[in-house]
DNA sequence: GTCTATAGTTCGATAGAC
DNA sequence: GTCTATCGAACTATAGAC
């Protein structure tokens, strides 16, 4: 019944998008404002009225360039995931291709370089509230959840944690799996912006700042070489790791 | 207005915790009912309704045992965090007040004791969306999110941010800070139980079951390591991490 | 493309009977 | 304590004028 309008509008933004560069202003508004709001509160806690008032638009124009918040919610990732893990993959593959020595730190200089190093001027305007998201996406539960994380950020975990392999030969599959996801969970502290590091006595930064890079990469580097040639990574079967392992 | 219903069954419930340990079948099951679905739909995505019906209760009976949705959500962490919090501190002061020597490992391992060795019988059932909710709580901007923290889970922070410097003197406080939250990040990824981990390639365990404890200790445990002396740990004053340092 | 107006649903909370 | 019934507000989405 509305499809009509949403697939000539999706069809149309696309023509926009890779024509020419115009932003399309009211739309983009649109998208920054669905990233904010979105960023802030979540899915659920996020509303087309909040998004549209954040936007400077009236409510059913929301709804006629995205047709739905589901849809809205996606475009959201679509814009940012595409161009962070292009230039990630890229990244990859040039420590790979030229120079043989690559280190556990270059792969997660790579895997967690800051996204201010990827988006610039106005792209770069909501991008911790946009890491705030990722992050609440990658607990999640729900369909939703699975959905976005599966579509956008899976292949590019893959990615690092064939990479970790590369680097660290002697680790297994399995252990390179959890190394990498207890990696990304470090990073998603340090890059919350909730306040709470500072509360516990870690000064803050400024406001576009991430909280140290370099102490997370060294931190993680360390966690995973520690995971390395650990029970039974070589040949010793499963013997302590079965017990004590609960909620 | 309705505070006379509330105070009154506040101050009720007070009684019949303290002097009988009688679960009143419907108080709990609301509790219950609140943990398991605040667990997998976050504040905003719950609904009283919801709540209600996974109790198998009136919608009504909610509000007068609990009198708004955001104290019945404060309730679920006054019931859990107490008991966590009070395991947790005890172990640490058993562990600093008897033998000496203690190391990173015991200060983690007590910190990331699962909750499953801290309840029992039916008060374990929920325990891994609420260990999902804690994490979604400790990452969130938002006020609700904010006094949660703080109110239950920050003094227990800062013991275990205290220990960390007992047991890694050359550790400065920001680094500690630091080290605490990204081991609780690694943790965070640890317990989710999204499925992500099995499809990136690590094996799942059982329904109860957390993944590869002891791993996770063993890659924080070298993590907070790696931390110590580190730029200006050692009076080397803030040089190189002040750059490059952003989202 | 953009708006106003509104249909249709779901929400938190309360009133009041038992 | 527990229920049914309902109010008023907020929500997603659509219709239709411009």
């Amino acid at each position: 019944m509305r499809s009509e309008r949403a697939k000539k509008a999706s069809a149309k933004s696309g023509v926009i998008q890779e024509a020419d560069q115009a932003p399309s202003s009211r739309v983009s508004a649109i998208l920054n404002a669905a990233e904010r709001v979105f960023g802030e509160h979540g899915y659920a806690g996020a509303s087309m009225r909040n998004i549209a008032e954040e936007a400077g638009v009236a409510q059913a124009l929301v709804h006629y360039h995205y047709a739905s918040k589901d849809k809205l919610f996606e475009a959201v990732f679509e814009r940012r995931s595409s161009k962070i893990n292009q230039y990630r993959g890229k990244l990859l593959d040039d420590l790979f291709s030229s120079g043989r020595s690559a280190t556990v730190e270059d792969v997660l200089t790579i895997a967690f370089t800051p996204l201010s190093k990827i988006f610039h001027g106005e792209d770069a305007d909501n991008l911790a509230l946009y890491v705030q998201l990722v992050a609440t996406i990658s607990l999640g539960s729900d369909e939703r959840s699975r959905r976005v994380r599966e579509k956008y950020y899976d292949p590019i975990a893959e990615r690092v944690i064939d990479a970790l392999h590369t680097v660290l030969p002697g680790i297994s599959h399995e252990h390179a799996t959890w190394a990498y996801l207890f990696s990304v969970g470090a990073r998603q502290q340090a890059h919350a912006l909730n306040g709470r590091a500072a509360r516990l006595g870690a000064p803050e930064r400024t406001s576009k700042s991430i909280a140290h890079y370099e102490q997370l990469v060294r931190f993680a580097a360390a966690g995973v070489r520690a995971l390395v040639g650990t029970t039974r990574d070589t040949a010793s079967k499963s013997s302590t790791v079965k017990r004590k392992e609960r909620v």
